[in-house]
DNA sequence: TGAAGTGGGACTATTTTAGTCCTAGTTAGT
DNA sequence: ACTAACTAGGACTAAAATAGTCCCACTTCA
């Protein structure tokens, strides 16, 4: 279905729960702030300190906090922290395809891996968590579905 | 890892080679050609044909045709036909989420989706089984995944 | 020294995804 | 009328990715 792991969308909202300070938060405290199980939110946020997106500070009093501002972290980099390259396709380099003539084919994801990764690369942490998102034309209400069905009718009528 | 279904990824494989001309192909036929089991094919053939992207001939000397013309055909269709709707989150109506203020966070999605349903819905089949593709700026040669790194070391530095 | 933390990884459970197979129905050819 | 070559549809199984839990070692504060 062409969707993000949970943990890309946890890590999300982990950021997002930090980057409103600079303060230090431990795991636990994410945990009971978000709603979610604590071992879980630690697992996560070991992974974005892998990637430097948070700062891990020992001992007791210890904890996490935000690697540098929200305007200087994209989205791009919390999902990569969390699921790895960001790539459509599956045939990555280890020639997973049977026929060269038929890879031709394939030129187009890279286009289209680009766009997807340039979107996410152009959308930063600090516009995410504004209250209203800064791309203004028209919002779907209820939905983060995409609607399809405009796709669907006019395959049905052709 | 945001990545497309195999499914999806033989989808556009069959349909490739069905645009090769407006001849009835069997699914055997199809898989042999494209070096694949029968049963595959065949049950992806069938997903293709539910949505009218191919049709199907009965009988002996039946099989599965191109449903349109390539120019008509996106691969955001051909994505829907294999794993539905497409969408990059979760929380879909149903309203998971915990928190409505948290959900504020999710607005972003909504414009993310959109980019990448659009860049779906643009690339065309027929533009898709052209040897070069329509957009020429830089092509990663080998890989199909997107390079990251630049990313990567922003983030270390900063 | 103990309580409160993180670091890292092993482990298990769950869910998705992929792939196979079976039965019924349709059509062409003989 | 019969048979061979097909698709329709779904049940079923296998495999893999994902999600979630837990444990033990190390660090720091009081």
């Amino acid at each position: 279905m062409l969707r993000l792991s949970k943990f890309a969308d946890y890590g999300t909202q982990v950021m997002a729960y930090m980057a409103k300070d600079g303060a230090v938060h431990s795991a636990s405290e994410v945990a009971a702030g978000l709603g979610m199980a604590a071992s879980t939110i630690s697992k996560i946020l070991k992974m974005l300190a892998r990637e430097n997106l948070v700062e891990s500070v020992m001992g007791a009093k210890g904890g996490y906090m935000l690697g540098r501002h929200p305007k200087n972290i994209s989205i791009a980099e919390i999902i990569y922290a969390m699921d790895g390259p960001i790539s459509i396709t599956e045939c990555s380099g280890t020639s997973a395809c049977t026929r060269e003539s038929l890879c031709s084919t394939r030129g187009s994801w890279q286009g289209i891996n680009r766009i997807i990764q340039e979107a996410l690369e152009k959308e930063s942490l600090a516009e995410m968590i504004k209250p209203r998102h800064h791309d203004t034309r028209n919002h779907i209400a209820e939905h983060h579905i995409v609607d399809i069905s405009a796709i669907r009718s006019r395959g049905k009528s052709a």
